[in-house]
DNA sequence: GTCTATATTGGGATAGAC
DNA sequence: GTCTATCCCAATATAGAC
């Protein structure tokens, strides 16, 4: 968006150019990766000059941890928060297809930028922190469904002997190797779609007439 | 192995110099990540020079390449054929735990490779058709698991109603999951052990009394 | 605030002795 | 085959005009 003329038309906004640049660097490491990239490119991708790039920000590390950190903390932050609200007056297997497909969005927007931070040994060592202290982590969408899931088991929905921990690590590991799996090799088909695994688990859970009483 | 002496005691091994670079490159990957990984830093890990690298490689390209792609690919190769001897004569549960135990320690040696592969364009590129030429990929291990279980469902270990290949994509999902959360967050417990995930997977899949009729 | 032009550092790669 | 010494260039970062 927004190049294809490598040089804005006279009357350039004065303000923007900042955006531009995060915006491009974004981008470039969802595209091409960490590895190798350079402020040239960054600085062509968003149509200003390297002296630019080093007036908004201090230096080339603190301008990538800023975005990737963002781009990723962002999200997890927003997402921690919609399951519950998901869940209003849905039934079993709605809530959880409909979770489970913000879900594999989810970690399909994060999980490039979360290669780039694994590549990095400082922004590793930075996000680790970071996240374990704000208390994210995949056990928290593990958590969320396993919270519902035992309210549902209380409410008769759910099988009684079903550890609701556990299944809900499988049903998050379904939609994370789902989404993993599109983020490496794109979105080819090879696994069994990811709509019908969760049926099946759904049923799974679900209790059986004989299963009932217990 | 073979660090902890910054200078090889005089009688050198006048050949392992090769061996010596792969291997301090294949350790410095996983340790520090690609980004910004330099032939200077290859060559003092391996205590050898950087001429010496560019004997025994064409380019640094040549080199990270080719560690990295064996790094992944033989594991995977290995890999793939191990899950049948796995299953001969098991209970459905020992061949599960077996192959989970597998199946998350291979994840968990592979997937900061992985990570490498996909900070970096021209690897990713390579890597994905690689695989997909040699028909590797997630799918393959879901695909082993499934074809068991539809064999254990003939044998009417597993129940009837249960899509072996939707279960199979829980089962990997939960390991995947599992190494995944380790690999980035190091050994901490938060997500339920997979242990016990894969029992509560199984006793979901084991025909119950009532099921077993139909 | 943004640019052009330039300084500086350091990493990839090579020459040539041994 | 391995080393030391060096070259070359690309990438980060800065100076200074506008």
């Amino acid at each position: 968006m927004s190049q294809s003329h490598s040089r804005r038309p006279r009357g350039r906004p004065s303000v923007g150019i900042r955006e531009a640049i995060l915006d491009a660097t974004y981008r470039l490491v969802l595209e091409r990766g960490l590895t190798g990239l350079t402020t040239k490119e960054i600085a062509a991708a968003a149509d200003a000059s390297e002296a630019s790039i080093y007036y908004h920000f201090a230096d080339k590390t603190a301008l990538i941890e800023g975005v990737i950190l963002d781009a990723v903390l962002e999200p997890l932050r927003a997402f921690a928060a919609i399951f519950p609200a998901e869940t209003e007056g849905r039934s079993l297997r709605h809530a959880l297809t409909s979770y489970a497909r913000k879900l594999t969005a989810f970690w399909e927007r994060v999980l490039p930028l979360l290669a780039a931070v694994q590549a990095d040994a400082e922004l590793r060592d930075e996000f680790a922190s970071r996240i374990t202290e704000l208390g994210y982590g995949p056990h928290r969408g593990v958590r969320a469904v396993a919270d519902y899931l035992t309210e549902q088991q209380r409410l008769g929905h759910v099988r009684k002997d079903v550890d609701a921990r556990q299944a809900a690590l499988s049903f998050a590991g379904a939609c994370f190797l789902s989404a993993y799996q599109r983020h490496m090799f794109g979105p080819r088909r090879k696994l069994p779609p990811l709509d019908r695994t969760l049926e099946t688990l759904v049923r799974l859970i679900e209790p059986s007439g004989a299963e009932a009483r217990r």
